[in-house]
DNA sequence: GATGAATGAGTCTTCATTCAT
DNA sequence: CATGAATGAAGACTCATTCAT
């Protein structure tokens, strides 16, 4: 699925490009603030340093900056993984590294994933489509990594399973930002992603079972 | 913490339960349709039944149709949980039944949870805390079964991966609702159901290990 | 010119007086506090003591609260100087005495002669007149005394003058209610009534003048 | 005291001037017909000769309106005594000049006078103490003229005598607009004029006391 | 290409008035 | 007679979008 085209006025290429990075910049800072909805044009123009005529020789509508953020933190974060994910293919390193290198990312990103999770359903139905489809790439990219561990025999999963845990690990990610009120103070992202990776690999413990082992 | 208390103009305490009944379950409606800042309050009046005179006689803004709708979804959920979580107390069965629950009760409600989800955030810091709370609250029942197993020494866990666990169990509830377009087409609730716990209860299998372990 | 008739549905007369003295009473207040056009109608009929729907039996509409309330005041005063100045006429005690009580009835009044004279431009077209017809009385009063004096020739005055003087004295009465703001600073209201009195009977004193009187 | 400040989001101030101008002499108007109370901004908008959305872009709010039309009422007749009443100064033929020339300002703006002069009390708290100043600048101005013609030794008047007789012209002065209903029947302006004046400067005459001067 | 003044449809909210109980 | 819930017209204000300069 190619980009969603967003059209601009301007031909110069590169300065749209410019510009528009001016505007993500500012609109992400101002939907952290106070969501998609509540922030008016004039003030993602004023936060990226231009006037609102110049704003809309950019873009088309409102709706456009939301999408071109949203694209745009949806291509950082999966820029980086797809780095990371790139080597040690099959083993299960790969998916702890692939694990702990998207969760760091997702800290590291807090704010833009907040606000990509909590305004994606202001898009419209025309937009959606392009952004949702960055999200599934991202969770089979996953899925992926977990079907090299098998095919390598480093794991035993059918197929349900490791879509299931590629679900789960990505919106574990995600769950570091939007919960975050409330993890941050039991947990740092370190160890967050010990305590997962765990869980994921041990599952719950149980004594009983452990004693029949012996 | 004591409910928020949303003015109402009339005094009928009756009536004003009945009407803001009706008020919430048009306002759902078209909350999971448009979103809150797309409803207007003419719309959430006509949805209800009433004149938006009568509507603004029950609520002072528009927030407080917000705030009652997140917080009678919250208490429809957490009354569910509760009846269940009595029985069985400490048991690794009533682990499973409290977890299958909350996914039927999801499943069941799916559109009032996304709303709840997607929408919070637009609720005002004054009403915030109050829904936030709830949310603890739901995470708390699922640390107080485990912590039951954990004192019947049915499992044997450490309090950071008690809580870890806790707030996964409720996530992926959530997610069932948010993530609905992408895992329909994979499970159907008691396959999500059946596969989430075995991951919970087992983690990976790993065959290495299983071997090392003979 | 007869007084307008309010219409009541209420039959009882009088229950209709009681009631809108209660109206009158509660409206004042408020209508001191915030105007006329920002006092609600709930609000008056809370002041009065009873419910809007009673208000409502009582009046047409929101305007004839203000007749009545303008309606009263203007009684009030001009009963009281009707009482002063039926004694000593034709008397230049008279006129001193009835320019002095009609101030300190204005102060004893300040609130609802300001109100009054602040909002009876909120009168319709309709109601005006009848308002007006008061004030206009309440001008030839003071006419009345002054000419008595002249025809008793105690003063010598041509028609024009009698009537500006007439004037003059009403509006100086209600300059102390509506520029108490600045006058309360500079005097009481029997300096108020000395000064005033003075400069009436006795003009500005020039001793260039007096001089080539000699 | 410095101009409250109104804000505009329009910055060019030449077109801000400009704007505001159009929408005072709007607004003037309309205030004369129904009130500040009664006119809405659409029509305040319309009368000024543009959109509400282009109204707004000068203001804040409703308020904002009234003040301006205030300020620039206040503003047009101080200035214009105040240049009358830099001349011969000091003589009583300058405080007789500046009388008529007060009285004729507010003759050729009794529509403005008047509505200032009904009006200002809906200023809000914020805004009323601005205006106010205004006005007691101007009875100031009267009472400098009277204070030169006692320091010149023409007048003989004690400190309250001259502060109440500043009062008092200024007082007359709107008198002559908000009374004119009644007073136009009785005088032209400039019989208003000469009769005041005379009875200013002679008080009463009682033939009595004249009698006995002799 | 950039600017920002102009536009007006659209939104929330208020409040005088009615009428069934 | 008294009550107060219901009504909806009306009003202040916002903001995405356009377009002349």
């Amino acid at each position: 699925m190619k980009k969603r085209e967003v059209q601009a006025s301007v031909k110069d290429e590169r300065l749209v490009k410019k510009r528009r990075d001016q505007m993500i910049k500012g609109a992400v800072t101002l939907f952290i603030q106070k969501g998609f909805h509540r922030t008016t044009t004039r003030e993602i123009a004023k936060a990226a340093g231009f006037s609102i005529g110049t704003l809309y020789e950019y873009i088309r509508t409102k709706e456009d900056v939301l999408y071109l953020v949203c694209d745009s933190i949806y291509d950082q974060v999966s820029e980086r993984l797809q780095k990371d994910l790139d080597t040690n293919r099959g083993t299960i390193e790969s998916l702890r590294m692939g694990i702990a290198d998207y969760f760091r990312v997702v800290d590291e990103m807090q704010d833009e994933v907040l606000v990509m999770y909590q305004e994606v359903k202001s898009l419209s139905k025309d937009a959606l489509p392009y952004v949702l489809k960055k999200e599934i790439e991202m969770v089979e990219m996953f899925e992926q990594i977990i079907t090299g561990c098998v095919e390598n025999k480093e794991l035993d999963l059918p197929e349900a399973q490791i879509k299931m845990i590629a679900h789960n690990i990505f919106v574990q990610g995600q769950m570091w930002a939007f919960r975050r009120w409330s993890l941050k103070k039991l947990y740092s992202i370190e160890d967050y992603i010990n305590l997962q990776t765990e869980l994921l690999f041990q599952g719950i413990k149980s004594p009983v079972y452990n004693e029949s082992n012996v």
